[in-house]
DNA sequence: TATGAATGAGCTTTCATTCAT
DNA sequence: AATGAATGAAAGCTCATTCAT
């Protein structure tokens, strides 16, 4: 199995599908979106309403129809994100895994990477202003670590340990290789979370971060 | 939003080095601290300048004496990080593995590892408040960046050339082979960063990261 | 300092006619209306805008919707003083005196008396706050004798060198004769500018005011 | 008679001497002089005393030894214009004159013109700090009335009344001929008080302002 | 449902004034 | 007497939020 462009297309959207669920007008939906491109670009505190309704298009007013507070748009916006999206993306990728058997520890982290590469690429916005929040909410990265290992972190541990008995991955604790895994994915992804005009090829991208981490997790 | 007394006495490194060197009166002092804290606690703009000034112990006009605008506190704080202790740093650690021959590239890695842990760890707050301000001010990162390149990278491109021509290093390019040391460098400090309560082993954090780094980076 | 309503209800003249133009909201007139009265009785700088929203009988921020700042304020006052309202009045009057051929010099002059005074007394608060502004700021009685100059002060020196050659007005510099003629108009206005509750009776005034100037004026 | 210049240079240091009598240090006198430079350039209330303690050369502590509030410099330039410069100068101006008889009505038109321009110049900074303030403050204008005329403002309408009886002055109230007097001074004066830099001919000014209240002042 | 004028709490900043040295 | 760091009241201004239309 290799992650193919229909998935990546499915990540991209699963934000704005979110919003298609719930019976929100188009109003509604431009005010998400400003306030997703304005904190993203300039963080919540230093996004205010007049601009959030001045680049949705509506009046300031219409800024507070669906949610009552500014706090509830980023609520809006990071609630499916940690609740949602990423648990169901992670919860889709470790079933995909489990059902498709890779034939190598290779093939199948450069699966994982691209799978992580290309969700953090597909959710720029939302991930800039985690980051932000996370830097000074600390419940934040409480619950989302707990929205995610709950589902199905297990799943994933039982995989490694499966190529750990195959020889094939070094006997280090699962938590130190996953740290190494996000880490190096990170180390790729982060100048293009700073600076969202830098752009890296994605596929020599994963290649490379593949081949370091062979070498490096390979006893 | 609680004020945390304790941290602000505890970052007694660099930072209060080179305070003590300027002229400042203890009260000002204070106010420099007390601002290295709440920004890195609560952010630069949660933060009010009312709080600052009850953590100093002083009025809110003394506030203003030394850095006239509250944006001038915060370049007070971050411009000797950007200016002088970065490349200090770096250029220190240069000049000392320039002049001691390490006997391997294991030795010389775990060097560099716990050199910059340790700066890491030193500069906690400050770091903290450079990764807010970067997310938004792109302009910060190529001023840091210049500063520290052009003064003594070139150094230490020299030194990875000569581990790659003893066949220690394999033979990738010089940038991929910093990404990953300072990726999982930050792996393992990440955690204190975002929450300051959380603490590692500093030895064994350093001895991990070096092992899986030589196991990655040696031919 | 005591706010005095009376005095806010009584400038309805041109500078009145002027704001129903624009398409100013009540609260916003009322601003201004509150701005002009205390601006003239107090000064620009020992107003604040705490009392200005009181008297306006609006909130504070209310004060910064129309002009951003409250030298903005300021400006929306005088600006339409100085660029439109002494201009039009200055365009006014000499075109009724180039169509109206007055029968004699004395005529004459007490019409340019009656309409300046008028003038002054109906523009009374705007021309305090100008005339403090002036004291301080050069740069603005040089944009007001552009404006005014500019637009037609050619065409009242056509009418006295008209006088001059019939032989009902002495034979000096135009400017040295309207020197004399602002001089005398001032000297009777000035009481009622320092203290608002000094009258006058503008008749009387102004034939003593023709009665002198002619006797001066005549060769 | 006539105001020669030693009577001029008597007036421009009146205010000098006035200093020089009170028992003030040399770093008090510059305080005095700082003030009265910068609160007739840029006001009273834009005038701080920091920028006051700057222009003086001395700590800001400095400026409240001798009055005890930034108010209490301000009186201490005006009062002794309102209560000593101005009353003196009238005093010596009128015993000058009664002792002194004039030839004409016109020599003693020309004698105070000269004396009254002179003395406005030689004191423009002053005036220039009383005219602010008599804009706001009423009550200024009424004392300085009040220390004006019960002095010996009743000798100058006996001189009045003997060319009125004479034949040389028309038969006016004395206020009204004082008024016209008056204006046509500051007319010439005005501009200077605006715009220190712009310099006249004081001289011709008394020439052409004797010549034009003379024919205005004669039956 | 959408509007946008109005609100007022809370922020940054200034500056006259004090006082230990 | 002189200093200048420290003060804190008060000012200008912003902006999330409300509500009559």
């Amino acid at each position: 199995m290799s992650i193919n462009k229909e998935d990546s297309e499915k990540f991209q959207t699963l934000f704005t599908e979110n919003l298609n669920d719930t019976a929100l007008s188009d109003k509604q939906k431009a005010v998400l979106f400003a306030s997703l491109t304005l904190f993203s670009q300039n963080g919540f505190d230093r996004t205010n309403t007049k601009d959030i309704a001045l680049l949705a298009g509506v009046a300031e007013g219409t800024v507070y129809k669906q949610f009552k507070t500014k706090e509830g748009i980023l609520k809006g916006i990071l609630d499916p994100v940690i609740k949602t999206i990423v648990p169901k993306t992670i919860n889709d990728f470790i079933n995909s895994m489990v059902n498709t058997s890779y034939p190598s520890f290779e093939k199948f982290l450069y699966a994982i990477i691209k799978n992580r590469m290309t969700f953090i690429f597909d959710n720029l916005p939302q991930i800039k202003i985690l980051l932000h929040e996370i830097l000074t909410d600390q419940e934040l990265l409480a619950e989302m670590t707990k929205n995610i290992s709950e589902s199905s972190a297990n799943h994933f541990l039982v995989v490694l340990k499966h190529y750990q008995e195959n020889g094939e991955l070094v006997n280090w604790e699962p938590i130190r290789i996953i740290q190494y895994i996000l880490a190096i994915n990170v180390s790729y992804v982060l100048p293009t979370i700073i600076n969202s005009h830098s752009k890296i090829n994605l596929d020599s991208a994963c290649l490379e971060a593949t081949e370091f981490l062979l070498k490096g997790l390979t006893p």
